[in-house]
DNA sequence: TAGATTGTTAATCGATTAACAATC
DNA sequence: TAGATTGTTAATCGATTAACAATC
């Protein structure tokens, strides 16, 4: 079997196609053709039916999508099906954010513990973990069989913590540290660089500010 | 003066470019190439270039782009060397987060006021701000000339709340929601879908985990 | 001046959209 | 069967990379 490799924009989409389905299957609805999805997501119908039949037929001539089952088959191709046991390591506000964020177990994310170098927050219960000192982190890594950790540590301590995980057998990092990991090819990385995210809507106001600008000025006889 | 229409690509790029020219200048170095740069950061050099050269010529032949030049002038582009005015509806886990986020700040964000609807939060001192209920939004944003708000709440709140921030004059929205929000096209938002993130993160490590099966697969004789 | 490196044009690659035959 | 809509091939569009002349 040959190995077609899945673009990464194709892989960005899928959790998208993911919730307006959930929605869509929410509010009762069965079936769904490609053109009408294509007008709730705004994107074109076009790129929804290439992007599903990168990992098969799911459709039906003259039908459309039965929505339980697309939906149910992302599921399995996002690997939501799965469990993945998950551990966070930083237990200040952004890391209870995501423990406290009950959904993520629905969708077989297990938080297994909780985890900080601050001594003060050690001891401390959130959602019914305990949270613990890193100095347990690799015994506790192998005896709950945890293959994900999400950063939210400062960017200080990230690398030395990222290349523990490794050693440890972790195999998924979910990095909210504002620097970039090294890890072997076999880590997989996913980085949330909330900072970057604030500079992006900065840059789009600021330009939305000036094309409004040149506009007006425009309006009121060419400069 | 044409009004060229910078891809997205290149935004998204952009602010990791800053943040590499920060730690650069941190540690003292004065001048680097795009060949060095692209080493560092892993894309192209040609990549950077052209980035770039979007906004105009910063570099040198011959001598390579000072960095400090360079990183003031991408900060220029980003906004932020402007003052943005922020407030944040959620005060949960999540919108704490982003409020103690101290970095923030020191880029011309400054958060003028935090709101939710949870009454035992209201009166809440957060950050030396007080948590406000959302029935003074309006007059908030007017009296504070506040531009932007990130929204940090449930999605069932998320779309009416949007609603009235566009309606009191908000001009960009951080949505950490799970929900597309609906809004003029003069008011930018910048979606934060951790969930889906999350998601991005599980197939990868399932097709990881797929793939070193199928070698093993190979490597034990053809099947 | 010679060497280095940019800015920019041209070539390549990949992703999106359009079109339509297959088929329910 | 006729109508609808998919799956898939072909055409277009845009983004990335390569190459090199310009220039510090």
């Amino acid at each position: 079997m040959e190995n077609r490799e899945i673009s990464k924009a194709v892989i960005t989409r899928l959790p998208r196609y993911y919730r307006y389905l959930g929605e869509l299957l929410e509010s009762g609805v069965e079936r769904i053709s490609s053109n009408e999805l294509s007008t709730r997501m705004k994107v074109t119908a076009s790129q929804i039916r290439q992007d599903l039949n990168n990992f098969g037929g799911f459709g039906q001539q003259g039908y459309g999508y039965n929505v339980k089952y697309l939906y149910t088959e992302i599921g399995k191709i996002l690997g939501i099906d799965r469990q993945h046991n998950l551990i966070i390591i930083g237990a200040g506000n952004l890391g209870q954010a995501i423990a406290n964020y009950a959904n993520f177990e629905k969708r077989g994310f297990i938080i297994k513990g909780m985890f900080d170098i601050n001594p003060r927050l050690i001891g401390l219960v959130v959602r019914g973990i305990e949270i613990r000192g890193v100095d347990d982190l690799e015994q506790f890594i192998k005896d709950n069989d945890v293959q994900m950790a999400a950063l939210t540590i400062p960017k200080t301590k990230a690398p030395e913590i990222a290349d523990r995980l490794v050693n440890a057998g972790i195999k998924a990092i979910w990095n909210f540290a504002h620097v970039d990991l090294n890890v072997p090819d076999d880590v997989v990385v996913e980085n949330v660089h909330l900072s970057e995210s604030l500079m992006r809507l900065s840059y789009r106001v600021c330009s939305m500010q000036d094309r409004k600008k040149e506009e007006e000025r425009k309006a009121r006889g060419e400069s």
